[in-house]
DNA sequence: TCCTGTTATGTAAACGGTTTCATTGCAAGT
DNA sequence: ACTTGCAATGAAACCGTTTACATAACAGGA
């Protein structure tokens, strides 16, 4: 591959030259630009990236930790930053953490050591504070789909409390009283915040969230079939479930249908997501929209802000969402 | 940040012998080891990846390249490549090409500049004939989840056609003979391939493709719903369809539904790829297997041996298939 | 005419490691 | 005792750019 001194020879100009025809060709008179460009062209020259980050210490690249790429919510998390930062000419490196802490140690290492200007973490963990020295650590960070609203780094995130109030909020106003939970993963914050929105609902209607109708299991299609499985075979007097997402509901509606139970006249059934394919199951499922391809987007765009230094505006970015009513729920048919 | 100079200072040593530390720590004396190590470790140091790969020209990093990172099948390509990638100190970095020839074009250059040593494609296009001297490319390729089994880059897919294939007799078997085809996007390979598939199945049976039961349209759910949507208010001889993913599949099923067909019984409906959600449909989905994690790791495994010039075994593999019968299908009630 | 300021370009020093080659010390072989 | 070879380390070149600083040419103002 040609190098500068090879372009700056050919054009009988100097190196420096030749490295400001690239970056700042306004510098340069009409005619030298010329002929440094037609003798780059000649040599097919490009300038090496390995060389010049190293010169200028930055990567054009953040680091996406992802828990789980092949998950269709993150997936689309991150098809939203890639878009916003191809915009801005950065580079995605992506690492899929598979929850593993290790790994998400490594994550932060990759900035100390200039693969990557800054990371943008996916999901539960704040990787930041794996660092040796939390306090101190001043890496380019921003968490999304997390919780941490009080965090000193940026957050992109929705009202997982306020979603969840008005997804049980629907299915008290049609008349549901024996409420089931489909919960994820016991213990991840996501999960804590979505059943204190389940259960602040309720307790406005003066009806109190039965623990024994709540089940954890993880957030997928085998994790809600399981649920369902085990809330269903000890339990068959709830009218209602509801998912903490899209996946556990849909695992959920097809145990419920194995079971022989019509859906949604016998059980209504909600997720939380709007993943796309909610809106083919059947029945297609209600649920509550989060913005992923947004939230993506917003988190890229807080990132570009951090690392130019000039963060301006909400850096703690709540996502609306709202309610979308299909056919997985119907009004509860009062006992004559 | 700590630099190599600092730590020799403080360990009393040349930085050569720090930099060996590292790479090879064999090569030293036991206490000049511990020395070094216990001054990096002192200083918090570590090497700054952006000069040693500057200095050794490598960046360990691949790029891949997603039409969309979004949908699920690439998805779990991904994934299959990332945990390879991990596993031999690789990085990855994705794009999301949205189809967009310049955006593939880039990815050339990214490598040609040193931004990554090589680039694993998925889907139709081969971006390595976008080069400007496409003959004498010699960048590090690989090509998943496409065709192109002659070219003189690795190349990991199924046989489409086989499978394809292999499923249609399936319907045949079951009595079916009016079979409509939901192909995917016109003119792609993968397209063309399924559907000779579809065609020689039949052909054997000695009924001939009715090419006006056969419907174009995205691999999509919407691109399925809207496919079935055509044929079905076109033509209703059809006993069963053939769909050329699950996901165009899991759209039809939705169309049917809300035309109030009875699945299976008055309408048969068959996927391809075997996504986690098609067990998970009402009526399950019978499909066939594409091993899509296996898929992207062999991709990764194969590009590990280009970039190690040690290429050993076949480089055009062809990842097996399998019929997975749910119950969208069922045997044609032979009109009395 | 001389001084000053501006513009276009060149020179050379970084950037932070790796690696080749040279040097030294010491053990083993004759 | 003298050579030989190996192991451990150091000195310095090098990777391919960018950029601070120097220089030269030239225009405009006093």
């Amino acid at each position: 591959m040609a190098q500068i001194r090879d372009v700056s020879k050919l054009a009988g100009v100097s190196p420096a030259t030749v490295s400001r025809a690239f970056s700042d060709p306004g510098k340069l008179s009409a005619e030298t630009l010329k002929k440094v460009l037609a003798a780059a062209e000649e040599l097919n020259y490009k300038p090496s990236s390995l060389a010049q980050l190293f010169r200028v210490k930055r990567t054009n690249t953040v680091l996406v930790m992802v828990p789980d790429i092949a998950n269709v919510l993150f997936a689309r998390v991150v098809s939203g930053i890639e878009r916003i930062a191809a915009d801005n000419g950065y580079n995605l490196l992506v690492i899929d953490t598979k929850d593993n802490k290790d790994v998400e140690a490594a994550g932060i290492e990759m900035v100390e050591t200039y693969r990557a200007d800054g990371v943008i973490q996916l999901g539960e963990r704040a990787l930041r504070w794996l660092h040796r020295d939390a306090e101190k650590c001043t890496i380019p960070f921003v968490h999304a789909i997390g919780t941490g609203l009080d965090e000193s780094y940026p957050t992109v995130t929705i009202n997982n409390q306020a979603a969840a109030e008005s997804m049980a909020n629907y299915l008290l106003s049609l008349g549901h009283r024996k409420i089931g939970v489909l919960a994820g993963i016991k213990g991840r914050l996501v999960t804590q915040h979505r059943l204190e929105g389940f259960r602040a609902a309720m307790n406005a209607f003066g009806v109190t969230l039965d623990e024994g109708l709540v089940e954890y299991g993880a957030y997928s299609l085998a994790g809600g079939a399981q649920s369902a499985q085990r809330l269903l075979s000890r339990r068959r007097d709830a009218t209602a479930l509801l998912a903490m997402s899209d996946e556990i509901a849909i695992g959920a509606i097809r145990t419920a249908q194995d079971l022989g139970l019509r859906l949604p006249e016998d059980l209504s059934i909600t997720g939380f997501d709007n993943i796309e394919f909610g809106k083919y199951c059947e029945p297609p499922l209600t649920t509550v929209m989060q913005p992923a391809e947004r939230i993506g987007e917003v988190a890229m765009t807080l990132m570009c802000g951090v690392l130019r230094n000039e963060l301006k505006g909400e850096t703690h970015p709540l996502l609306p969402t709202e309610l979308v009513i299909r056919n997985s729920v119907c009004r509860v048919v009062k006992p004559a």
